[in-house]
DNA sequence: TCAAAAGTGTTAAGTTTACACCCATGA
DNA sequence: TCATGGGTGTAAACTTAACACTTTTGA
C-alpha cells in the first residue's frame, strides 16, 4: 500500500455505526433500544452501536453490530446518514453512521437481546436517548416511511405469511394514520405479487382471515409498488 | 475530556468529504469536476474533496471544501451518504461522506475554480471518475431530483430573478424529461411565492419574458411545493 | 414581414377519497 | 344467537395529462 504525504497530515477519527432497529408486534411499531449496562452513559437509553474496524466496510460494521444484538444476518438495512458534530459524543470525538434495520421480532435471538439489556419499545413512547440518537431515529423514521410507500420493505417486518389486517395495521403504524379498509384492499388486490395462500389465520377472529405472502419473483418483473 | 478504555481499543480512520456541485447554465445542468493536477490519481477526473479536521464537524468540512473551490459560503448543501468500502481509495483507507451543493455558476469565483483546474461538465456527458465518485454522483442526482420535486431548492441554481422558461428548462434538466409548458405554468401560477417582478428579460427573445422571483417569506407561511 | 420565443384554457382520463353493510364462526 | 373481526363496490371529487393557437417585436 502506497502512502502519500497527502494523507499523513490529516487527522483520524473513531467511526461508529448506530442501528435503528424496527420491529412490528401486535399492531405496534417498536424499536430495539439498549438500557445501557456498560460505559459510557451507563444506565441511559441508547441505540445499539459499535465501532468500525480496520477489516470491514462501514456497511459491514452495521451488519455485524446488528447481528451481535439479534443473532440475525441478511437483514434489510439502509443507511440513514452520518452524524459528525464535534462534540456529539462527550467522551471522545466519534463520527457515527446511522442505519435502520427492519426485522421480524420473532426471529431475533431473545437470549442475546436480554444479555445486552435491550428492549422493544413502542415508537410512540420512546424514552430520552443519549447523544444525538433521538435525531437519528427521527431521520430514520422519515426515510423508512418514504421507502415503505415506494418499495415492498414492509414484508421485512412481517412473518412469511400475514393477513391483510396485519399489513394494514403495519402501514397505519408507519404512517401514524388510519387507512380506509376498502381502499387499502383495493390497492393490495392490484399488486399481483401479494398472493393469497390457501391458509387461514384463526388467531384473531372466529371467522378466520386469509393469509397472504409476498412473491418477490413476481414483484421483480415490473417493480411497481405504491401504498 | 475523559477517555474510556472502551474507545482506545478501536481503530481510527481518515474521514473525507466529497462535493457533488450542481450548476445550471444555458438550459443545461452541470457538475463542477476537477481534472486533478495533484496526487493521488493525478490527471484523472474527480469530485472536489478534502479531509475532515479535528476542530470541525463533518458538515462544516463539506462547507469549507466547497468554499475553497468556489469562494462561496451559505450554499445549499445536503448530505448524500457515506461511502465506506475498505478499498474504495486504493492509496489509504478513507471513509468519505458525500454532499451535494446547488449554486449559481455566475456567483462562483472563476479564478479559484481555474486554479484548481476545475470545469463545469454537462451532467449528461460526464467523464469516468476516480474511486466511487460516479456512484456518489448517481445517488446525489436521485436525491436532488426527489428533493427538487418537493421543496423549492431549484432557486439555488438560478439568479435572483428568472423567467418561467428558464425555470422549466431547469426542471427538464433535473428530471431528464420534457414538461408541458401550459401545465407547468399552471402549477407555477398556483405558487403565490413565485412572484412576477416588473422586469422583462430581453436576452432570449424579441418580445421579452417576464422575470419572476422566489419569495421565501411567503413560502414559509405554508411550505407547500410540488412540481 | 417574418422568425422566434412568450404566453394562454379546455377537456378527457385517471386517481383518490368517502362511505355501510353482509359474512362466517366460536363461544 | 350474537359478538367479533373479515370481507366487499360504487359514486363524487380531485388531479393529471393532452393538446394548438395568438402575441410581441427586433432584425
Amino acid at each position: 500500500m502506497t502512502s502519500y504525504n497527502y494523507y499523513l497530515q490529516n487527522p483520524k477519527f473513531y467511526v461508529a455505526v448506530d442501528c435503528i432497529i424496527f420491529g412490528f408486534n401486535e399492531g405496534e411499531l417498536d424499536l430495539l433500544l439498549l438500557k445501557r449496562n456498560f460505559q459510557p452513559a451507563q444506565g441511559e437509553w441508547s441505540l445499539m452501536g459499535g465501532f468500525v474496524q480496520e477489516n470491514e466496510s462501514v456497511d459491514d460494521a452495521a451488519k455485524r453490530v446488528l447481528s451481535e444484538l439479534t443473532g440475525l444476518t441478511n437483514v434489510y438495512m439502509e443507511q440513514v446518514g452520518t452524524f459528525g458534530q464535534v462534540s456529539r459524543d462527550p467522551g471522545e470525538r466519534v463520527i457515527s453512521v446511522a442505519y435502520y434495520a427492519l426485522l421480524n421480532i420473532n426471529e431475533s435471538d431473545k437470549e442475546l437481546v436480554e444479555r445486552y439489556n435491550a428492549f422493544w419499545v413502542n415508537i410512540n413512547d420512546l424514552p430520552e436517548l443519549i447523544f444525538d440518537h433521538s435525531q437519528m431515529i427521527g431521520q430514520a423514521r422519515n426515510l423508512m416511511r418514504i421507502k415503505a410507500s415506494n418499495a415492498p420493505i414492509c414484508f421485512e417486518l412481517l412473518p412469511k405469511s400475514f393477513t391483510l389486517t396485519q399489513l394494514q395495521k403495519l402501514y397505519e403504524a408507519i404512517y401514524g394514520d388510519t387507512i380506509d379498509k376498502r381502499n387499502f384492499r383495493k390497492r393490495i388486490a392490484e399488486m399481483k405479487y401479494i398472493e393469497k395462500t390457501d391458509k387461514i389465520d384463526k388467531s384473531t377472529s372466529k371467522r378466520g382471515a386469509v393469509l397472504y405472502r409476498f412473491n418477490n419473483k413476481v414483484y421483480c418483473k415490473n417493480k411497481k409498488f405504491k401504498i
